[in-house]
Formats: C-alpha cells, structure tokens, sequence
DNA sequence: ATTGGGTTGAGACGTCTGTTTTAAACAAAC
DNA sequence: GTTTGTTTAAAACAGACGTCTCAACCCAAT
C-alpha cells in the first residue's frame, strides 16, 4: 500500500527527486571523490532541497552507500545479461576467454556513455579502492560474488587445466586493473595516440587473456 | 649559509618537524585518504604545533604533494636499485620477466614494513588513482618516467618480438596492478588463505608474466 | 651578552560542514 | 475532507575546517 502510493507520487515525471539527487550525486563523487563533496554541492546541482537528502536517505554515508549499490548492480545485471548471451550462443562448447573478458569490460564501455561519463564511472570505482569503510566493503562485495562466481565457471569450462582456486585469484587481478585501465589515469592514450578507449581495452584483454591462461607449475618439480 | 643553519638547527634528534609531520601525514592519508584528514589530526599525531604546517608547507595541499613525491621517490630508487643489480648479475643475458617483476614489487613488500605498513604504503597509491590535481599528476609522472624507460628496455632485451610500444602499455598494466594487489582490496588473501602476500605477489607475477609476455598479432592475419 | 633569524606556541579569523528543526505547501488515496 | 507520504523553504545548531597573526622561544654567530 505503502509502497504503491510512494511509487505514484514520486513517478511525477519519471525523475524523481531521489533519482535526482543519486544522479547528482554519483556526478560529483566521480569528480572528485566521496569526502570532498558536500551535501549543499548535491542538493544544488540536483536542484532540490537541502533536507531532502536526509529525508530520503538518512545520512550522506548512505547516500554515498545507495549511490555505489546503485551502480555497482546495474553494472552486474549487464555482464550477467552479455554472460548469459555467451552461453547461449555457445551452448556445448567452451566460450574464449576473450569473450568472457569483453563481457566483463563492455559495462565500463557502453557505447551510451560519452568518453567523460565513461571516466567519471571508472573513477567512481577507483574511490572505492581506498575505502575501507566495512560496511562498504561487506556490501560491495556481496554484490559482486555471484558475478565472480559465474564467471570463474565460465573459465573453469575454457581453461580445465587450471585449478579453480589459482583461476579465482586471477579473476581478480583482472577484475581490480579493469576499471583503472578503462579510467587511463597515467594518460597513456594521450601519450601514445592509442586511437581509442575501444584499442585499449583490446590490448588489456589480449594481456589478461595470456595472464589467466598462464600454465601453474605442477607440484613437484618446476611446471615449465 | 642559511641552508647550514637550518640543515643543524633542525637536525636536533635526527627527526625534525618537518619530517614528524610527513611521516603523521603518510600514516593517516595512507588510511583514509586526503580529505578525510585533517591538518589538526596530523600535527596532533606527529606531536607538532597546529602552524608548523603552515610554516614548513604553506598549506595542506603542498603537504600532500610532499608526502606522495617523497614516498614516490624512495619506491623509485629502491626499484632501479634493484635493477641495476640484476643487470649487473645477469650482464650481457637477457633478464628473465619474472625477476624484472620481482624488483618492481620489491619495494612495496620490502621485509622491515609490517603488514600493516605495507597495506598504507599501497593504499597511499591506491587513493593516488582518483586523484586529478594537475600539479599532482604532472609531478608524479615525471617521477615514474624514469623508471618506466629502464624498465622497459630492460623487458625489451627479455622480448624481441614485442614492439616497444606495446611493451610500454603493457608495463602501465602492471604497474597500475601490482599496488592494488598488495593491498588486497577484496580481501584474497583472508577469503582462500593464500598464506602470505609474498605467495600471492608471486601469483601476480606468474600471472603479469605471462600477459607481457603474450604474442602480438601480425598486421595481415591473426597471429596465432 | 646580545643580536637576529629560523622555529614554535597559543589563539583567533571566517567559512563551511553535516545535521536537525519548524512550518508550510503539495499531490494522491481513502 | 481528511489522511498520508513527499517536497520545499528558511533558519539554526554545534563543531570542524584551513588559514593567519603575533608574541615567545631557541640557538648559532657576532
């Protein structure tokens, strides 16, 4: 009941003044990190009350908390979507590792999101690497698990001769140097002109490809 | 003559003022960023009066920069100190991957830091990521070229099929990595107890290894 | 012993911060 | 019409913030 009438009133032109205010907000975080943002920045690039932040969200932890959650999910859905897509395209057989990689990284590259949104999504995770807020990390990484664990499947099934344990690890070494990749922080496409963030992102799955395949040395003796 | 005078008037018990305050400052930035501490916060840590920033300084914004060039310089040094003993050892020979990797994360798992330590000193570089102050980024890439060009023709001698281009992207993929790993953001290290961050930085290098060391296509066809 | 410059101490400066409160509107539901 | 959830407006709160001032201090050089 609650809810049906919130959803209503709030539907007044598809925008609400939460959505506004998350929209705002991840803009300005992305820019310029969670701490140095203040709430007035938010409520006036919004272009809503200043209270309106504490009615709707309690705190500016939670609002910083709503607005990861809120990103980091819709993140997940696409590459459990363009995961699924693999699947079914390849049914019986194993799927390139390429092409699990370019599902991992096509969120980060939409081909809606202009160059600079692009940049402010990927700086927004690259904050999150020096958070160590727990709540954040508890609820970041719940998040993020069955993404991992389908994925590390998924590999499991391309690379069987490498043990599961020794492919989670890997995943994440891919997982961590993707979004900071994407995000180019040493310019390295303005110094060599790479051409685009599309090359790039390329040469990063031809280099992560190699470093997941990579043989694991057997136990006895030096697996050369 | 004033540069003598300061050098002994401040050399009092081998640890000044200004040096108090930067170690205080590394500590608490390492933990929870730039913004998040307060000038009030340090000088009460390094047990320095409120001013002394001001006056050693100038402002909180300098202090920053002298706390990331002078814990970028000392990783640096450390780094081509232990290339140019590989060079030295291995003479005319080219340098395996594996031990060029190894003097790059060296530095960061150097064995006199704690744990503790080594989770600051790398989580100092990680908030380095969403920095975008100008003078920061100008100041820090010009500290990492130099050691960005010995490393890469170091790698160069080690893989002669790979154009240099592609060597330089490569090692920004590594190097943009290797700090994020040791600080283990998602916790790999507690989840499947890999046992020591040394085991797991011998993963990475297994892993970043192989990535450097992946064949590039040719221009006409695939390069299988 | 006194001078003088590098250094420090304690305090005050506006300004901005997150948060809370109060009152008044507003729209939709019953 | 009344209720209910939402939104706005304006103001105030206490506290923390970066910065600045200025007298006091220390110690080598004269």
């Amino acid at each position: 009941m609650n809810e049906l009438k919130r959803e209503r009133a709030t539907k007044e032109r598809h925008s609400s003044t939460k959505e506004k205010i998350l929209d705002a907000a991840e803009t300005l975080f992305a820019q310029k990190g969670f701490a140095r943002v203040s709430i007035r920045e938010i409520t006036q690039a919004a272009q809503v009350n200043l209270a309106a932040v504490h009615y709707h969200f309690g705190s500016k932890e939670q609002l910083i908390q709503q607005v990861l959650f809120r990103r980091i999910e819709a993140v997940n859905r696409l590459r459990l979507e363009a995961l699924a897509a693999l699947e079914q395209r390849y049914g019986e057989k194993a799927i390139p590792i390429e092409e699990l990689l370019r599902a991992l990284a096509m969120p980060l590259l939409e081909t809606h999101l202009t160059d600079e949104e692009r940049r402010r999504l990927c700086r927004l995770f690259g904050w999150l690497i020096g958070e160590d807020n727990e709540q954040i990390r508890i609820g970041l990484s719940q998040r993020v698990q069955t993404v991992f664990n389908r994925f590390t499947k998924a590999l499991q099934r391309s690379l069987p001769e490498i043990p599961n344990k020794v492919l989670w690890q890997r995943l994440h070494f891919v997982m961590i140097s993707l979004p900071l990749v994407a995000l180019d922080p040493v310019g390295i496409l303005q110094r060599h002109r790479v051409g685009s963030l599309q090359r790039l992102v390329e040469e990063w799955i031809r280099f992560t490809a190699a470093g997941l395949s990579a043989p694991v040395p057997t136990a006895k003796g030096k697996g050369r």
